[in-house]
DNA sequence: TCCTATGTTGTATG
DNA sequence: ACATACAACATAGG
């Protein structure tokens, strides 16, 4: 599920214990999202300490401790996090339990890796296919890796020149590929760059140092607008976007490209299912066809 | 049984 | 060193 604005959805729903105090943390240690982890300092070192903060850089998250402790969290394919605010007839037995010096257990979900349980409830971290991470730092400010991540995409740091120059470095990869890349589009994910190209009305096989300026500030205008549009929308609530959006339509074989009404296409392109409209996004290969003139 | 899946990364190749 | 392409990771559901 996770891009960008589902990413942000995820972030606030934990949010809501930001002041609270973690009580125990219980994990599935020897799960792959801990492959970049230290496991052990993260149990040791995380209960006793309050939940200061929380952010989202595109697909990642960073929740401050107090005392200077990190959790990063990204959510790979299938990740989500939840509050889980514990029913009566829980809540005494969870209690009880808060004082024991034990180890706490493994979380009964197999697929909750990750478990904090605060005074008011418990932070879950579930992912089912594993392609999730977690990294647990320590130290004043943010961790390196955090820092590194570039602006917002919606912001005033990321300039037309700044994609201009990308797409020239990758000028030979497909737009679709280039789109994906998170070290200049924080974020983008397979459905949002599907999202930008139909709304750019460029083909996702394009290379990405063919396109001419108008077609570049077409693609500037339209990932700023996907971006800050999914943000209004799906963040808040997690809903779907409306019905004009090729996102409704793109999922499954035999959908409809809401502004031609023709069919939609399927195929892979940079690795990855793509959906476009051909009515609409016209191919590589007609483009070149149309500079056969020669004096 | 086979195919697909909203992601990243390691590795091979040019 | 850089750019590009793709298998691999692990699980569930159609």
């Amino acid at each position: 599920m996770p891009e960008l604005a589902e990413v942000e959805h995820f972030r606030r729903r934990w949010a809501v214990a930001v002041g609270e105090r973690i009580r125990t943390v219980s994990v599935h240690r020897n799960a792959r999202v801990f492959r970049a982890c230290d496991v052990a300092a993260l149990v040791e070192d995380l209960p006793g300490r309050r939940l200061l903060s929380s952010e989202a850089a595109g697909k990642q998250m960073l929740f401050g401790f107090s005392g200077g402790a990190w959790l990063g969290i990204h959510l790979g394919m299938t990740g989500s996090l939840e509050f889980v605010n514990p029913d009566a007839t829980a809540t005494a037995t969870a209690t009880d339990t808060a004082t024991a010096t034990a180890p706490a257990p493994a979380p009964a979900d197999r697929h909750d890796h990750l478990v904090l349980e605060t005074p008011s409830g418990r932070l879950v971290f579930r992912d089912p296919r594993l392609f999730g991470r977690i990294r647990f730092d320590r130290g004043r400010g943010a961790p390196a890796w955090w820092l590194a991540i570039p602006p917002p995409l919606t912001s005033d740091e990321f300039m037309l020149a700044d994609l201009g120059t990308f797409l020239d470095r990758r000028a030979k990869s497909p737009l679709k590929a280039v789109l994906l890349m998170q070290e200049r589009f924080p974020g983008v994910g397979n459905w949002m760059a599907d999202e930008i190209l139909w709304r750019a009305e460029l083909h996702p096989a394009r290379q990405a140092g063919s396109l001419d300026l108008p077609e570049r500030r077409r693609l500037y205008r339209w990932l700023r607008w996907v971006c800050r549009e999914s943000m209004r929308v799906v963040a808040p609530s997690f809903a779907d976007p409306p019905a004009s959006w090729l996102f409704r339509h793109r999922w499954s074989d035999g959908g409809l490209c809401p502004r031609t009404g023709h069919a939609l296409v399927r195929e892979t392109i940079g690795g990855r299912t793509t959906c476009w409209s051909p009515g609409r996004q016209p191919s590589p290969r007609k483009l070149v066809k149309k500079s056969t003139s020669r004096g």
